[in-house]
DNA sequence: AAAATGGGTTCCAATTTGGAACTTGTCAAT
DNA sequence: ATTGACAAGTTCCAAATTGGAACCCATTTT
C-alpha cells in the first residue's frame, strides 16, 4: 500500500496518520502548542528544508489543523495557527511527551514540565476512561465493530 | 536537520517521534495493541512492503518496545509482542484514534469502538491532569524549563 | 543604491520507499 | 526423493521523497 491511500482506510488510526503521521508534521504541530506561528520561525526551530516545511504547512492547512491568516500591514506577511480541530491534537502530543518523559529522558529528568493553571500543580497528562474517569490500561479495554465498520481489504493484494 | 538526529534533541516529542514517529510504525504498533505478532500478519494488514517492515520492526526491537520471541518447534518461528514500555505507548494510539473518531469518521461513525471492561461502558479515551482529575485543555497548561533543559540548538544553522 | 526581511519556489543529489523476485530451513504430500 | 508450501526474511531496481543550497519578489531599512 502506497502511504497516500491510509486515508481512505476503515481505521482512525489510519486516517489520523494520514493526516499528521508524517516524519515532521507532529514536530510542526508540537511547535504550534509551544506558541509558534511564523515561516521562519519553524524553518529555525526544527532545521526543516524550506520546500517540505512549505508543503506540511500547505497540507495541514487543508485538513483544518491550521489556519493561514496574514498579518502586519504594508508587507502582508502570514502566520499559522491552530484551528479547534488542531487545538484537539493536544491530547496525542501530550500523550507522546509524557512517553518521552517516561522512558527517554536523561538523567536529570524532563526537559520540560508542565503546570496546570487550574489546580496550580506540576502534572503530566494521563489517559482515563471517559466514563468511569479511571486510568485506562490496554488490557482492560475491548475493541469491538462499531457503526462505521467494513471488512478490511475487501479488494487487496489477491493471494494467489 | 536530518531526521536521524531527532533523538538526540533535548525535546520529549522529539526523542519520542525519533522511535515511532515514522510513516509506518505507529500503524505497526496499532495492529500490536489489536493483537496481531507475526510478519506476515503485518504484512498483510498493512501492505507493507516486506524490507520496511522488517526494517521497523528491528527498530521497534532495539528500542526495546517490541520484543522478538521464538515460538513454536522445528522450524522455529518468530513473533513480535510489545513489552511494557510499548504497552505505555496506548494512550497515543487511543488519542489517535479519538481524534480519527471525532473528526475524520463518515457519516456512520467510528469503525471500531471501545468497551472498558473495568467499567462495562462504551467509552474513549480521555486526558485529564494528573493531579486535579480535571479534562486537559491546551490553553490550561504552562510549560516551564525542566531539570533536564539545555538550551536548544546551541551549535546549529549558523545564520551568515 | 545596497542589503535585509519574510515567505516562499526551483534545482539537483542523496536517501527512502514500493514492488517484485529470490533465499533458507522445515514440513507435508506425491 | 522430488515437489510444493509456509514463515520470515533479503536483494534488486525504479520511483518518490528529502536534504541542501540557491534563487525570487515585494517591501523596508541603512
Amino acid at each position: 500500500m502506497r502511504w497516500d491511500d491510509l486515508g481512505s482506510e476503515t481505521c482512525s488510526v489510519a486516517r489520523t496518520l494520514a493526516v499528521i503521521g508524517d516524519r515532521w508534521t507532529l514536530m510542526i504541530l508540537r511547535d504550534c502548542f509551544l506558541g509558534l506561528r511564523r515561516f521562519e520561525e519553524f524553518e529555525a526551530s526544527l532545521g526543516i528544508t524550506r520546500h517540505v516545511l512549505s508543503d506540511r504547512l500547505k497540507k495541514l492547512v487543508s485538513e483544518d489543523v491550521l489556519r493561514k491568516e496574514p498579518y502586519g500591514e504594508a508587507p502582508v506577511r502570514y502566520q499559522y495557527r491552530l484551528t479547534e480541530k488542531g487545538f484537539d491534537l493536544y491530547p496525542v502530543i501530550m500523550s507522546i511527551v509524557h512517553w518521552g518523559d517516561s522512558h527517554r529522558a536523561d538523567a536529570r529528568g524532563a526537559p520540560i514540565v508542565h503546570r496546570h493553571k487550574t489546580c496550580g500543580h506540576q502534572m503530566h497528562g494521563a489517559l482515563v476512561c471517559s466514563e468511569c474517569g479511571e486510568l485506562l490500561d490496554a488490557r482492560a479495554v475491548e475493541a469491538v465493530a462499531g457503526p462505521g465498520f467494513t471488512d478490511p481489504r475487501p479488494q487487496s493484494r489477491s493471494k494467489s
